[in-house]
This record gives C-alpha cells, structure tokens and sequence, in this order.
DNA sequence: ATTGAATATGAAAATCATTTTCAAATTGGA
DNA sequence: TCCAATTTGAAAATGATTTTCATATTCAAT
C-alpha cells in the first residue's frame, strides 16, 4: 500500500512542468524547498521510485545524475540525444536512427538504448 | 617537466595488457597492490592524465567510472557499444553506423559520441 | 657519482552525491 | 476519532574521488 503526500506531489508536477530538461536532485531541492517544506531525501527516494516505474529516466552524468520526466507513449518510438555539456534533450523523430537501433539489434545482437550522448549544436559552437 | 616513475609504466602497461577491458580505479588498485608498492590516489591521478591526453577512455556508470585504453588509430573509424550490465567493449566495425553518425552530424546538428551503450546479448539472454 | 630543485607518491583528511537510520508526522480506512 | 501502516526529514553513514602535505623519487647539472 502507498499513501498520497504533499511532497510526492509537488517533486512530479515539477519534473513533468520541466519535462524537457534534465534536473538534478539538487536542482529540484533548491527549487522546491522555497515555497515547501521538502527534504533532499524525500526527493531521492520519490525519484529512485519514479524511475522504477519508468515515469521518469535517470541519466548518470559526470558528477551527479539527472532525471528527466518521460512520456512512454510519446517516447517509446524514437531515439534521444542527450548533450552531455548543457544536458538538454532532443527527440530524434528520424527513420534512419530507428533502422540502424534494428539493424545494431538484428545482426549485432545489441540493444541499444533510447538515449544516445554527445555534444549539441549551441556548445559546440560556444568552444568556438 | 613530467617524471618517469615505476608507477605510471606499472598503471599504463595493465591497461593496454586488458584493453579489451573497462576497469575501475579500484579493480585496478587491488591487483596491481599485490606485487607493487601502489597507492589508489596515484591511479587516479595517473587516470586523469591518461584521459586528458586521450590515452585511456573514461566511462560514468553507476557508482564509480571505468576506465579502458584506446587506441586512437584503430578507434578513430568506428563507434563502440558499451554493455552497461557487463561492462565489455564492442568495436563496431560497421558502414550503417557511421553513416548515421554522419546523418545525425550533418542534419540534426549533433556529434553523438563513439560509444553508445546498451545492453549486449549474453547479458540479454541471462535475464531469461 | 653527488647534489639539489622540480616533480611524484601515498596516507590521511576532505568533499560531495547518495543512501540509511529512526523518531516524529501524516495518511486513510475502520 | 482512532490507529496501524506508511512517509517524512534531519542526522549519520557510505563510498567514490579529490585534496593536502610531508616524504620520496627523478633527472639534469656538476
């Protein structure tokens, strides 16, 4: 059984309100606690749920991770890229990458995952 | 000015010997403590190095990096897919992905990195 | 081979993200 | 309203990595 709080609550509307950006745990802490009385380990604990349930995805970065609130329906046929420098997401709607995922599956026997990482236009063109 | 050191030769020949190979800094630790005087806090700084000179490639997983020697010039043509269950190393030696790396490059303004993770399939087929 | 300044080592302490612990607070059905 | 199950959050624990700093090593000049 799994009671309803305040908490859970206010850590999911503001993970799907930034369902195009990829927070982290502390992010969402310094911006939450403001205006509510939260705590960090609430949030850790509601996110690991969250990410078991597959309603959000978590990515493991450099130092901390970061997780980002997926639709399933939305999400389950395309292919993602993560900037590993700005960490924003792109929502490849793109054949050619869906036939190479099968195409990697059916003749080299792995499955890729949705999300695939490197380096945006805008950091790229900010090294300059 | 670098010095040579007993150290750096001991740390970078176990990483070519096993670069077929991610290890973490610790699984490295451990086996070269047994016949070495060796302190963790010098595989890690010798890590670093290796990777900022692009010697060695440093992978963020779960809980602690690894780390797997690279040959610039036999890596430089393929992508690589990294089982994020086992660990190990696939040199794609394969058209279809390059050509959507360039695809991605040239139309969708983004350079995905060479290695892209998944799961490989002894590690499928274990989970039965 | 000896000297000495520059550099490297490693044990211990510090850091920092995340998890665990546990007493107090909240939830929701009876 | 009552109360057992669940959740919260502050504080402590954990664990990977980095920093600190006294000591040891390297290597070029002598």
């Amino acid at each position: 059984m799994t009671y309803n709080t305040k908490q859970k609550d206010i850590i999911l509307n503001y993970l799907i309100e930034n369902k195009d950006k990829c927070l982290t745990s502390n992010q969402i802490y310094e911006y939450l606690k403001k205006d509510n009385k939260i705590g960090l380990t609430t949030i850790y604990r509601f996110l690991n749920k969250l990410e078991s349930e597959n309603l959000i995805r978590k990515y493991t970065d450099k130092k901390s991770a970061t997780y980002q609130y997926i639709n399933n329906d939305e999400c389950k046929n395309h292919i993602h890229l993560k900037c590993i420098k700005c960490n924003s997401i792109i929502h490849l709607e793109c054949d050619e990458a869906l036939n190479l995922s099968k195409h990697i599956k059916d003749e080299h026997n792995f499955n890729i995952d949705s999300t695939i990482f490197g380096i945006c236009k805008e950091c790229n063109d900010e090294k300059k």
